[in-house]
DNA sequence: AATGAATGAGTATTCATTCAT
DNA sequence: TATGAATGAATACTCATTCAT
């Protein structure tokens, strides 16, 4: 039921997944507690509906983006499409994703399908460096590794906490100011 | 009593905060339980005390590391060993620190007391960049800022879940290498 | 609905009363759980239909069996087949028998027609112990009662679970040994 | 504790195992729900206990009387203690006892110990039959073993619905009799 | 007549907290 | 001061039953 994801995601984000039970979610959605037994066996079930979602709607945000790097389109072009993205992707609802992703124990399964999507991140980025011509960097495992992490780590924690004054156009700004700066010294030091 | 912090932060550090009981502490503690609540009121009081501990750890750490930067010595030779300590504080124990700073409410006194840290960090950052004279940044509150949430937001994030193949000394070398590209950028930019 | 019924009778077979579901049964029957409804106003009432079943199957197992001793064939000659009649009439679905007999409060109407067909039982017995020009016994009321019950017994006993080694016809065999003995060791003691 | 166990055998005696509460349990014990978790992990282990004290309380009572038979003492002599001590066994709490040993899917391992116990019985009865010399009879482990099952078995029957105008005395009396009716025919029949 | 989504009272169980000893 | 048995509110989940379509 869209009315019982929906308001599942309202109650995670407002009390988190330990605090957030499943009366109050089946309240909020305008639903019997057995109505949402029905469309969901147990909690977690819940939360993995939320996570796939989150991770659908991630992807179809990104692909268009990050396929411009398959055609050849520069990282340094590119970068600034695909950071405006995850920023906006995890303005919505911030807490919810921390629910999400680092409070509850997901299911392995899924947990491996979010490895799995990182790494394609980090494949498709280091791909990116290595048929870029404009670069030439040494390790380039490591240096696509940090900088997906990079873009991560810096929307998670600037969108969850923005600092006093920057607004969310220039957390864009300053995180991909950041990560094409890391590129250039580590192709420097590549060098 | 240190045995129940020390056991409190071995159960959080294993289950969380949520899932981690105060039988388990005590029992881990080899106390009572109505000894336990002799010494904290309720379970929140452990988590307090706690990130009190981590806190006060972390300044100790941090203060003669950035007490150089007051001293005149510039951001590029000091940022190392900032970096450094900030991911050897977080190596010991992450998913406590989790538990302490993500998976709980912390009473608003001591969010507060966290924010002013964080905040007092930024003042001597920024306040370094303005003495440095071998820096020219424009927005030196913004960079500042930035500064030290990604060398935080790094750290929880590689430290945490370090991407294979990657070292704990190749972490601090790459997040010291990205700050130090993006503050060379954030003058380059403001020049 | 016949087939409520047959999917009720495997499903009691299965789970027992309180653990066998109307929405297994309706389920099972091929019947959503409103038709089930439609027919049985609640769980019990499948119940006390299932009963009915099985004592008109075993009334109408009986009935010719135990009609010959009103026709004045001796209790020697009718007892293994009343017995074998018996023993098939369980030997089909044991767990049920206890669910409808044991497991659950039937209600006291059925209750009482179960008696009371047990009591005719009794009463039959004790007609042709006493028309029996052959036995001569002084309680002959308890003799029949006991003799009812050792064979019901006896019957649920070990057809439910059978001795290891021990076949069903052995098992008729035994029973009817057994009451026939019985009868004999009664009428010694009255002469 | 013993108030709990005394109590869940009251309840479970009147509304047997599936509908009977553990909430009820702790209410007529004088508990509260929560004392009667800190002594019995879950529903089934106050029923694991429950079935054990009963066996240990069937054992004792028999035991002595069962020695006898081992002693050389004849099965003749032997029989009427046995059957009496059944009785008297069942005669306290017979829907307990059901709720027991019929309606709860006891965890294997306690399962296995009343088979167990039950097959001692067996083998107890099957050594009397051949060391008695008064008694000769051919398939030794049958005839023992439904000896056993009638026993048990009409002890439950006669015991739980005692047929109108019979005394518990009676009851013990024809049970005796139709055993030892029982023990003599087939000895006859293996002649 | 048939359907099955919706209901919600009721169940087993957990765990932070209290308090008599 | 230390103890740990006792408490009971709160939680996830089940299932007989209803009723709009």
């Amino acid at each position: 039921m869209e009315a019982i994801l929906e308001a599942a995601a309202q109650v995670f984000e407002r009390d988190g997944f330990a605090a957030g039970t499943t009366n109050r979610i089946a309240e909020r959605a305008g639903v019997s507690i057995g109505s949402l037994y029905q469309y969901f066996p147990n909690k977690d079930a819940i939360l993995v509906a939320l996570a796939r979602h989150h991770m659908a709607e991630g992807a179809t945000m990104l692909l268009p983006i990050v396929s411009r790097l398959n055609e050849g389109e520069p990282w340094e072009e590119v970068l600034p499409g695909i950071v405006e993205a995850m920023v906006a992707l995890h303005a919505v609802a911030p807490m919810l994703h921390r629910a999400l992703f680092e409070e509850s124990r997901l299911p392995g399964e899924l947990r491996e399908e979010m490895v799995a999507l990182e790494d394609a991140m980090v494949d498709v980025s280091e791909q990116a460096l290595i048929a870029d011509p404009t670069i030439e960097v040494r390790d380039t495992r490591v240096v696509a590794s940090v900088m997906v992490n990079a873009i991560e780590g810096l929307t998670h924690r600037l969108v969850l906490r923005p600092p006093p004054g920057v607004s969310i156009e220039a957390i864009s700004t300053e995180i991909t100011r950041m990560v094409r700066a890391y590129l250039l010294a580590a192709q420097q030091a590549g060098a």
